[in-house]
DNA sequence: CACCAGGCAAGCC
DNA sequence: GGCTTGCATGGT
């Protein structure tokens, strides 16, 4: 990959193993959309970014190489080398189609805050209400910043969400989620939880400190896990990694933590890359699903 | 109008 | 311990 700078865009030429559409649409971001064909737009901590991509090459809009290389850099996982990632999990007929269905995903670096909120609000809900939640919370709580002439929101801080109510956040439409909502935010504040804390864990012990967030269970604690904490051995099953597990590796239906030890066991610290190219491909063509 | 959405907690036995 | 049910809201 080379990285050229023309005006206010940063130009990436020769990127491998990277699709904006498999990462944008595979779940694990909720701020990011398509603003046209090979555009995505979105706000990552107290950043815009508009990002195009034509082949191998890839533009990142009105930013700087300081922010390229401090911001989005790590953000895109850029240091990975999927390559390798996509040979070692290639050993069987499923995994080999579902990595070339999402040959393109990459694992964005999120922050753990944010991931957080983000996996409690996706509980038994749908990823377009998930997005207008989260865009709520951010207008009503997030700092303003601007970008390209425009102005937006970054995701609140935990202190701006510590000491609201129930009530103060029944505009944003979370439904039984808002106390979940808090009981982190309150965590948070307090450094009873805190960035440094979770990543210096063991991962064991990370997982027990997420779930003692109300709201968080096995699944949510997975993804904040994976996507907060690059912690890529984490497999969270939900309905769709259920479904394709069940239908390619037994047939028939089986209890979450059968299937959660069965990945741990093939997959071993590449859970996490599985479960995504696994998500992509499951969720695209239906694999499993009852039929309309 | 049912039924479901990247689940979870509380209440049962 | 395992199993069932209610949960807010919006889309199909």
């Amino acid at each position: 990959m080379n990285v050229n700078a023309n005006g206010t865009d940063i130009i990436l030429t020769n990127v491998c193993d990277f699709r904006l559409r498999h990462i944008f649409e595979c779940g694990q971001c909720f701020r990011f959309n398509r603003t046209n064909d090979d555009t995505y737009f979105g706000i990552f901590k107290n950043r815009a970014l508009s990002i195009s991509q034509n082949g191998d090459t890839v533009i990142l809009h009105d930013t700087s190489r300081t922010d390229f290389y401090e911001v989005w850099h790590d953000f895109f996982d850029l240091d990975t080398d999927y390559g390798e990632i996509k040979r070692h999990l290639g050993v069987d007929e499923t995994m080999r189609q579902a990595v070339e269905y999402g040959s393109g995903i990459r694992i964005l670096r999120q922050d753990l805050w944010e991931t957080t909120v983000s996996f409690i609000i996706s509980a038994s809900n749908n990823i377009p209400r998930i997005k207008g939640i989260i865009e709520r919370l951010c207008e009503h709580f997030g700092e303003p910043f601007e970008y390209a002439g425009k102005i937006y929101h970054a995701f609140p801080s935990p202190d701006a969400l510590a000491s609201l109510s129930e009530r103060d956040l029944a505009p944003i439409r979370a439904g039984f989620r808002d106390k979940y909502i808090l009981d982190a935010a309150r965590k948070f504040f307090s450094g009873e939880l805190s960035p440094r804390t979770l990543s210096s864990a063991s991962y064991e012990e990370a997982r027990a400190l997420l779930k003692s967030i109300n709201g968080v269970g096995d699944k949510v604690a997975g993804c904040i896990l994976l996507f907060g904490l690059a912690r890529r051995e984490a497999f969270p099953v939900d309905v769709w990694i259920k479904r394709v597990m069940e239908y390619f590796y037994f047939g028939s239906p089986q209890p979450i933590p059968v299937i959660s030890e069965f990945a741990k066991t093939k997959f071993s610290g590449l859970g996490g890359y599985a479960q995504q190219y696994l998500f992509l491909w499951a969720r695209d063509n239906k694999i499993g699903a009852t039929e309309d």
